[in-house]
DNA sequence: ACGCTTCTGGTCACTCTGACCAAGAGGTGG
DNA sequence: CCACCTCTTGGTCAGAGTGACCAGAAGCGT
């Protein structure tokens, strides 16, 4: 009693678009791990470890990144610092913790080689069952951050290889918005920006008309503080 | 040696607008605190305090503004966990600290009630001397950050008192943006917000036309996840 | 009373957006 | 092998929003 420590964790949330089991549509799915040990045994949480003293932030959020689903992160960005007192259980004793959360993009070439850790399994991340700790409010806030964020930054690529169609683009905004989007206008607007430049080459064996491939223009800007600020250009596009 | 401890700290940038002591415009100026020991010893630094294990995060940065300042926040947000290993001086024994960064607006009402703690000078924001371990980052950033979100949220708010007439909204928003903005232009543009509401009075004694006074039509919306979350419409313009 | 300054309402050209139309260009199936 | 289907791509059009600018309204100071 009263010998509480605080002790620094760092959760990930990750996530990749995979085809919906039922509509088949892309979402967004993410691993959970499943508790072993209490608080909360038994119950599905967000993945993360102690911090330990010789690792960034971002390295720990890496570590465990790797460690359930054994992929290195193209995107990996923070998110918020949960530090409630009553995150663990009240009055049981148990160490006070405060969370770092992260949020990692997995691309689409990545994700077929993930697999699967420890007690690791995936879910579409609107049916995400009840979390443990206050995972449920980190979800929902990672999950309205990246919605927020589709429509004024360029993560969107963040889920693509190097080379797309405008139509796999389009379909990234679609499963991450929740809503269809016009061809003729995406296009519009996409091109509009100049984020992106046509390779000259196109997709071929589609099943009709065959679309142009495209580039990113300009790598996806990093949210780090430290490179946001050394890039001297506080676009308000890109921060966060 | 390797006995190092890790330890959490939570900093707040405090900012308020007060005249330019040449220019005598509306700037940005925040309250520095001299260290009085190592390491960076005599250097100045941005306010802050090791996290008390029965403190929440935001406690602790209202603390902090109460020390330094004397002042309750109107608006406090999170900024950024800051955790390089490299923070403090490399393989001095100092402890490993990870800081995480609040964001504190104080109202103009407020600031003339301001009472300097101890060791604590206010210093114009963009004349900032060099500060004690990243803190040149982390001013940097939010000073960044807070330019950002002046462009699509209600923020500028924050620096005002209830009853405010439309050109000191528009003098908070060029004091920031640093960048003078049309009268009519601004006028139209929050009229059609929707943001605020006339109440019918009009400011009198001013040296011309006496102005109309406006209120806010809905509370300065929380950046705080748990609200974020519940309010249930992750509105972009709301998130961070 | 006059001039000065700010407040406030309005115009105008330009851009951006969403809805929609239509032709281009490949496979696919009869 | 040809008509057809579907996606790609280019275009139009009305409406909303933006920035530059003009001008009258309404106070104060001299």
């Amino acid at each position: 009693m009263g010998a509480e420590q605080l002790v620094l964790a760092v959760s990930t949330v990750v996530v990749a678009l995979r085809p919906h089991p039922e509509t088949g549509r892309l979402t967004l799915w993410l691993p959970l791990v499943r508790r072993i040990r209490e608080p909360y045994r038994g119950m599905w949480a967000l993945p993360g470890e102690p911090l330990r003293p010789e690792d960034d932030l971002a390295t720990s959020a890496r570590r465990t990144l790797e460690r359930t689903t054994g992929l290195a992160p193209h995107y990996l960005e923070q998110l918020y610092a949960f530090g409630a007192v009553d995150r663990s259980p009240a009055g049981s004793g148990e160490d006070r913790v405060v969370s770092v959360v992260y949020w990692a993009i997995i691309r689409a070439d990545e994700d077929a080689r993930a697999i699967d850790g420890e007690n690791v399994e995936w879910f579409v991340a609107d049916e995400a069952p009840h979390l443990a700790f206050d995972h449920d409010t980190v979800l929902a806030y990672a999950l309205a951050r990246l919605r927020a964020k589709m429509g004024y930054s360029a993560i969107a690529h963040a889920f693509l290889t190097d080379e797309f169609t405008l139509a796999e683009l389009r379909q990234v905004y679609e499963a991450v918005l929740q809503r269809p989007l016009d061809p003729a206008n995406f296009r519009r607007q996409v091109l509009a920006s100049k984020r992106v430049v046509p390779t000259g080459r196109h997709l071929s064996g589609t099943a009709h008309r065959p679309p142009a491939l495209y580039r990113l223009a300009v790598p996806i800007p990093s949210a780090d503080p430290a490179r946001v600020v050394a890039a001297g250009h506080p676009e308000q596009e890109e921060l966060t």
